[in-house]
DNA sequence: TCAGTTCGTCGAACCGGTTCGGCAAGCTAG
DNA sequence: CTAGCTTGCCGAACCGGTTCGACGAACTGA
């Protein structure tokens, strides 16, 4: 069912149902009807690899995913649902790229075999050699988040900086001074995750201006991690009333530490943070924070994609995005020790 | 830098690169190491469009993906990972497909214009028109979850009947008489959901063999939703001690309803159900319930496509999983009311 | 009436691989 | 010495589209 059997049935040449389908030559309006017919009949739909192969697109954007095996947070789901459905309103589809331990040959396959028109970058480090791999040959990309000496670049990042900063001045205008941080696992701290690092520089800086007392901690990707980074923090100074996490997976285990503690949610100690609504609205106390937004960067990332695929000499351009912190019920005012 | 280019600079004609490259017919060692060594020097990698419109296959699975809008669970997220991860590891790239409004746009995208080699499906309903038309035009294809009258096909799924009457049965034998169960949202069941359909008759026979007083309700994919639901169940009978979930989502807000109500989980009330152990450990108390494999269900999948590919005419096979109750900690002994 | 346009269609080349048949050189066997 | 086989490579056709140049017919204006 190609498309010499259709013409041959419209009784017309390839090239003519070609015009009539693409509409890059005008057809007669009786010529195309006859095409129509026939394609309507048979259901005939182009070949894709075929068209990939003679005009060089192949309508098809990477999604360069993180590597299976770790926790995949909420917010990556989010994500990867309203890229998919961004690229599907612009007729492109979407493949997914492990970026696990060889994550060169995946690489090679999205770009070297030409399989795509362009990628979407997740997980990015401060120091992003994909990135700047992609850069240096030009190749269309949009990075989710920001390396270090990329900020004229094109991504569409969360400012983990700012929003730190936001939830430390929350804290410390409620009147505490003993604040914790809980960062990602330290393995992803260390190999220079981009949201680890801007989230701990914000609340480092934060605490400077007013002066707070605190601890940072680095904590896994998980439940039970959660629970024992309460211990340690507590143990640590049991005076600490309120912590500051990215850490959305460990969630629920930072507030079940915090009850076999003793310590109430928001009565005796708040919580706050950087962290999907879905989460957020899944813990009780609901968590007082800022929602990441997954599902609009996303998009923004599929609509700066879809820019420079069409201009692709267009100045580089980035969002970079502040959402506010939602009020819920997980912090409260310092109690007067 | 096509096959050409490579043939041209190794000395060689295009068709010796070829089988030199893919090895489907004797070349020289010598002549091998030429080309081998321009191929490396340039870095060449053929083109997968070109390939595939040569040699008719994509080496790509289309993975057919719930609706975006949709609340996603944790268990969707590891199980897109692991196929990711599995078919990488037969040279595979994943399509995602999202089933939305106008599936039928996007099917045909990927059966029509032939941009995979077989397909996974995501979200099974009983009676699924997408499985059987894909049956029925003998696409390659394997479901997640089963369709009523198609056990004899290809898919890999969770016995939800059984782990719901595990559910209760479990419940019984701590003594629970008045249960409810708690499913996905009435619209999902009344679309034909697999998942929610097997569930709830499995739920309702067990409960009738032990002859339990029981309830059964839809509830909403969300936290707020799982909150009303269980005032919904308390108010309807206030003698209720336990329930059965199918709901992640709704997990964290069942357990808010029921701190709310003054029902202390186990002590007073008992929930058990079937969800991604994620989603299990991060509710405090942890939940004893059936842990979804997704990772495995994901990795089952790609290797029954897989065989189907190899073997267009394998017989149909299945995979019916049945994973034990992982006892944690949000189950107890009824009260003596 | 004839040159110059415009319109609609066609044929052929091309995209970059794969694969089949054939051919020449080197070897073996009769 | 030659018939027959093996080995290693080449040329050409093909996969299924897109696109360019050209060409005939109908239409315009002088």
């Amino acid at each position: 069912m190609n498309i010499g059997e259709i013409a041959r049935l419209a009784g017309v040449s390839r090239s003519t149902v070609s015009y009539a389908l693409s509409g890059k030559r005008p057809v007669s309006e009786e010529t195309r009807r006859k095409i129509q017919r026939v394609v309507d009949e048979l259901g005939y739909r182009p070949s894709a690899s075929a068209r990939a192969l003679a005009n060089g697109r192949t309508s098809t954007i990477g999604l360069v995913f993180p590597p299976a095996g770790n926790h995949y947070t909420g917010m990556q789901l989010d994500f990867i649902g309203s890229v998919v459905e961004a690229a599907a309103a612009c007729d492109y589809d979407v493949l997914l790229s492990p970026s696990g331990a060889d994550s060169d040959r995946s690489f090679q396959r999205l770009l070297g075999e030409r399989r795509v028109d362009g990628a979407i970058l997740m997980e990015i480090r401060l120091e992003d050699d994909r990135v700047d791999h992609l850069a240096s040959v030009g190749f269309p990309a949009v990075a989710i988040g920001r390396t270090a000496h990329n900020n004229d670049g094109w991504w569409v990042g969360l400012d983990h900086t700012a929003l730190a900063e936001a939830c430390v001045h929350h804290l410390a205008d409620l009147g505490h001074r003993r604040i914790a941080f809980v960062n990602r696992p330290e393995q992803l701290l260390r190999s220079g995750y981009e949201s680890a690092h801007h989230g701990l520089e914000g609340f480092t800086k934060a605490a400077a201006e007013r002066g707070l007392t605190v601890r940072a901690y680095c904590c896994g990707d998980d439940a039970a991690s959660g629970q024992s980074c309460v211990e340690r923090i507590l143990h640590d100074d049991p005076a600490t009333t309120a912590l500051v996490t990215l850490n959305e997976a460990a969630l629920g285990g930072l507030y079940r530490g915090l009850a076999r503690a003793g310590r109430h949610v928001p009565r005796d100690f708040s919580v706050t943070g950087v962290v999907a609504s879905r989460w957020a609205e899944t813990v009780t106390p609901q968590l007082t924070a800022a929602d990441v937004p997954a599902a609009e960067m996303g998009r923004l990332a599929v609509d700066l994609l879809m820019e420079r695929l069409d201009q692709p000499d267009a100045p580089a351009r980035h969002h970079l995005l502040t959402p506010p912190i939602s009020l819920r019920a997980s912090t409260g005012p310092a109690t007067s020790d």
